[in-house]
DNA sequence: AATAATTTTGTAAGCGCTTACATTGAAGAG
DNA sequence: CTCTTCAATGTAAGCGCTTACAAAATTATT
């Protein structure tokens, strides 16, 4: 693997002037540019990106953490945040957090031992404290999906309260009374928020809530499934369930096929994200969008602009809005 | 941000002993240990991986490439090559070629530049000649889902053409005569080596082979279902579909719904991979499990054993056997 | 106690780049 | 023709580590 001193060997100048030639900052003459050029052409040189990034303290690397490497939701992120970086030229690290304290940590550390330009953070099991330490601690930080008091300027978020209660306002809106739901662990920021969005629909209908009403869920199809299953048991003959995301949806819609419901007519089903597959269920699945991709981007931009001094093309904006789509699981009453 | 020097300095050592704690290989006695140790937490030192991987001509990171960063197949290729590595202290550097020659190249160049210690990759633009330079250049490659001569040392495959082979075989053996096909875009091995197993099922059974029974997708949702409403009308009454993945089997489903047929009883549907959501599907969907799983695994563990010198606790194996799951997508005649 | 053998520690030379500063040389000014 | 000026290039000092090799300290041997 030829480096930069046999370039400037076979060009005949020194290390310095290829280093310019590569950064393409300082000026060079023609000629010897097209030497250089040359020279590496030849050698077919390729840039040693560590020793570049050891000696300019720039690695043009940003970490990115997620929860999980599969899934709808962190495919899409990665996704987006990949493409729009990759597009200025810049590249991403990715690792996964797995929703533990101890490993969202490490994955961190790694990505600061990494010398990534930026983080761009979907934690959310590490607390508030630390990231605050983190953003203080000069390495530029954006935290997607979660909002941290007096970190605002750092994070990228959806009014998840909001959707919540448009999720069951629609059901109450299309006739429904007695709803079901199936949250997420409740610990997580999200899942909560959701679910007092949920309440606060149910109470301004009038309707008293019931803890019977409401199963923990885990995100997964699979408590989709034991959800539907649990409030066939403690909440019988209700109409509507909503369930805080899709993946969960699905596992109840499955569920609730095999206790023999059709979907809508017997049971209406409300899922949230709007991830990529909720529209290939079957019946297409009735959800709150997510707007995951508009983050990710937002993140991505934010990146750009403040560490490398890329305007954004869009204006910075850190609150997104939920949005219900409506598709084929919300039956009238 | 502390350095190795700062350390050495605080805990009245030289470098090169700080570096010996940390590196845990040479003998140091336990009193400096203790106090270099005690001098790195109360630093809070954490090593800068950029200069030790120039020092050391190890980065402890292998280099991915996948397709793409979202989807079930390669979300669960992610998940399954992180884990192993990550269990062994070895981190992942993933990139997405986006099945683009070009793009591909420059991913792979990418992780070169990063000076990975070992690449994975699900190259599918990239030519055959292109890999076995890499191989040839000395930097450990290995290459899933894709066989290249002489290089069967470092490819790990499923036999396609079995695989597609089974699928249309377990629709002949539920009594199907007329079986239309979506395949994936033949320029790609793994489509076209699926489509020939399809052909040869049909053979042995004694049916003949029209080009009118297949229809090209692009392995995405919605080429199945264009895939599904383009067969009725050049290949119609056929009582079962056999799809080269299960995305497009799920298309195909929604168009098959649409179009009025009850899933199984008038129209049987076979997808392929296995992917985590077909058992999500209504009704479930029978398809041929592609072990991507299994070989990301075996090549996370290739890699570990001939770049690390860590033993597989598994033996090494290059060709893995595709296997029918049996679901509810697929009747009997 | 003196010497050899062994363990522990230190010294210094890189790894492949970037970049501040110094040098060179050609063009322009007088 | 000499003196500036400025663009083009070179020199050399790092960036934060690892690691041969050398030196010092400790332990074993007689």
């Amino acid at each position: 693997m030829a480096t930069i001193y046999q370039v400037s060997e076979a060009a005949g100048v020194s290390l310095a002037t290829v280093s310019r030639v590569m950064n393409g900052n300082a000026k060079v003459s023609e000629r010897t540019r097209k030497k250089v050029e040359d020279a590496m052409a030849s050698l077919g040189y390729q840039p040693n990106a560590i020793a570049q990034s050891l000696a300019s303290n720039r690695t043009n690397s940003v970490g990115l953490l997620v929860s999980e490497l599969h899934g709808s939701y962190f495919g899409d992120l990665m996704s987006t945040v990949e493409h729009v970086l990759k597009q200025n030229g810049k590249h991403v690290i990715i690792t996964a957090g797995h929703v533990d304290e101890k490993r969202e940590h490490e994955a961190i550390e790694f990505l600061k031992s990494r010398r990534c330009d930026a983080l761009i953070l979907h934690a959310e099991a590490v607390s508030d404290d630390y990231l605050k330490t983190l953003v203080d601690s000069k390495i530029p930080v954006v935290v997607i999906n979660r909002k941290v008091d007096a970190l605002d300027e750092n994070c990228f978020v959806v009014d998840n309260e909001r959707g919540g209660y448009m999720a069951t306002k629609a059901a109450i809106d299309a006739g429904h009374k007695k709803i079901a739901y199936i949250s997420g662990p409740l610990f997580k920021k999200d899942a909560s928020d959701r679910l007092a969005g949920h309440k606060r629909a149910l109470q301004e209908a009038g309707v008293t809530f019931s803890e019977n009403s409401v199963f923990e869920g885990d995100f997964h199809e699979s408590s989709g499934q034991e959800g539907m299953q649990h409030l066939q048991r403690t909440f019988s003959d209700f109409t509507a369930l909503v369930c805080a995301n899709d993946e969960m949806a699905s596992g109840a819609m499955t569920a609730a096929r095999e206790a023999g419901f059709d979907i809508p007519s017997q049971l209406s089903i409300i899922g949230f994200d709007n991830v990529l597959f909720s529209r290939y269920l079957y019946p297409k699945l009735t959800t709150i969008n997510n707007p995951i991709h508009a983050m990710g981007e937002m993140a991505a931009y934010w990146v750009l602009q403040h560490v490398y001094d890329i305007k954004s093309p869009i204006p910075i904006e850190h609150l997104f809005e939920p949005e219900v789509i409506n598709r084929d699981t919300l039956g009238k009453l």
